[in-house]
DNA sequence: CGCTCCGATGTAATCGAAATCATCGATAAC
DNA sequence: GTTATCGATGATTTCGATTACATCGGAGCG
């Protein structure tokens, strides 16, 4: 491939004014641009993208790390990511962390080496190296949060009211009549996690209904969502409403309810969690919580953004309107 | 960020010695090698990455361009093709192209300006300026592709046999009994459609049953495959079975079946292609060809990186198994 | 007419690590 | 005892672009 010099010499031109050719075309009388660009196009040149961003310092690129790619919630969070990065003229590296410490790590030190700019992460853990970095550097750490929320972190962050989402979700079925929920949480180390059950708890107090709530702990996927749900609904005084925390595990839980022989939302009304794309094609349509997830995206590059270009003096934490789907897996119970 | 330099100063030795370290440890004595380790630790150096990949002229890095992330068949792709990069230290640059052509170009250009060592394309166009590296380098140059295989493109190709995978679907539904069959296609621009329908074809031709096969072009989401079956059961002499050629699109054709009030098997045989997670908790579970959608990414990754440590002299197509996997969503029609 | 200023371009330092070549002391070989 | 050899390390060049600074000719001004 044809270095800068080789244009040069093609051209009759210093390396200088071909450089500013591409970085400051203003600067360059335009017979003389002419002849620059000719000798490119000619011999197929293209900048290196290393020497550039070693002198340079920059990459002009997102490392986004994400628990699991094949989550059609989180997938659709980064086509956000990748768009709004687009239209900045980044570029998105991707880290699929399979919830694993160890590759979290790696993609920690990668950032350390400066491959991207700047690091957006959509779980809940943050490696330590990083962690000490955002403690040494402030809010000007080019670090931001996606969809995970804990206040300890010091870094920005976009997401929904998981606490708020939760509530509104379980009053949706207490509203319907029902008095015996079951829920289905995700790992309760995350906030997401931990948020929903808070507010599903206290919803369940506000209606008196605390006594009769059961909590079931899965990991968000279809699998979990099986097993979890079974053995809730196998238990004495079967609830007639499931809430689970991510659709993937919904999934599952119709599963589980059409294995005893049960009909959603007959016999247990179900809720989910994101409204990924396929809830509203599932039998029954699912009732589920909507999350904003290529906006959530969008603002998480936004912030990263603000933070690259100095416009950022202190943390912010944006929360996104999400909304309750009421589709055909709630009802009310058979009286 | 500390530079190799500071490490150098701080250990008392020179670059060469610290930059040994780590590329050749042996080389250093192990006394040496601590006293740089420490100053390593003290002063939380990490390798420069562009400075490196100046120097290397390599970036460990592998561009995969996509058409679209949020279908689950390529984010279990693209699973497998990170998990084979990491293992051999290469890690994954994400392009999601969106089927647009533009998007296209702007990750060849990346490829182009040495932003990856080399490239791994999902769909089934390859932009000019590649192609134009292909007809230069041969097949040698690290562009491989995954999933389609079209002869044209000199570029190596890790695929299922698309024609014989159809044909097993439709022979399966020849040999229930089906007589009238529809089929949804994706964009026969691709090869991994044109093949199938091909597949298709042939094996209506063999049940004598071509004159009865109808036909319609979807473009792999669920809402074409929501407005072609539909289209599909509308006709007079209305399929017993249906044939799409994405699961995504088999999501649609149970809506379009329930819409009109038929019930899938009884009414309407489907099968769906890929075998997705989702596939085996629809309602009926779906019966689909499976393709081996991780392996089809490790393999990819292997091509490449025989092209990149020199190994490769010839183009290389790999043909994976597939397997029809019969679930409850196919049965005799009604008689 | 001489001086300043400016626009266009060239010269050369620089970014940080890798790699080649040089150095030096010690050991082994003859 | 002299010399080739080797192991450990240092000095220096190199990768390819950007950019601060230098240069130079011409326009504008007094």
């Amino acid at each position: 491939m044809a270095t800068i010099q080789d244009v040069a010499r093609d051209a009759g031109v210093s390396t200088a004014t071909v450089s500013r050719v591409f970085s400051a075309p203003g600067l360059v009388l335009e017979a003389t641009r002419n002849r620059v660009m000719e000798a490119v196009n000619r011999l197929g040149y293209e900048p290196n993208f290393a020497a550039k961003s070693l002198r340079t310092l920059r990459t002009e690129k997102i490392l986004v790390t994400v628990p699991d790619i094949s989550n059609p919630f989180f997938s659709q969070v980064i086509r956000g990511v990748e768009e709004a990065a687009l239209a900045a003229g980044y570029s998105v590296l991707l880290g699929d962390t399979r919830h694993e410490e160890a590759r979290e790590e790696q993609y920690a030190a990668m950032f350390r080496r400066k491959e991207a700019d700047g690091l957006i992460f959509l779980g809940h853990r943050l490696p330590d190296v990083l962690a000490d970095m955002v403690a040494a550097k402030g809010p000007k750490t080019p670090i931001v949060n996606g969809c995970e929320f804990r206040p300890g972190l010091a870094v920005s962050s976009a997401h929904i009211d998981n606490e708020r989402a939760a509530a509104e979700a379980m009053d949706h079925l207490y509203g319907l009549g029902h008095t015996r929920v079951g829920v289905v949480t995700g790992p309760l180390a995350s906030p997401i996690s931990s948020d929903r059950l808070a507010g599903a708890l206290s919803a369940a107090q506000r209606h008196g209904r605390a006594s009769a709530l059961r909590i079931a702990i899965g990991d968000f996927s279809i699998e979990s969502g099986v097993r979890q749900t079974g053995e809730l609904l196998d238990e004495p005084g079967r609830p007639t409403a499931i809430f689970c925390f991510s659709d993937e595990m919904a999934m599952g839980a119709l599963e589980a309810i059409r294995q005893r022989g049960l009909t959603c939302p007959d016999d247990v009304s179900l809720v989910g969690f994101d409204d990924i794309r396929f809830a509203q094609y599932l039998h029954p349509q699912l009732t589920t919580v909507s999350q904003p997830k290529e906006q959530i995206g969008h603002e998480v590059v936004r912030m990263l953004l603000d933070i690259l270009a100095g416009r950022t003096t202190a943390l912010q934490n944006v929360t996104l309107p999400h909304r309750l789907i009421v589709r055909s897996s709630t009802a009310p119970p058979r009286s």
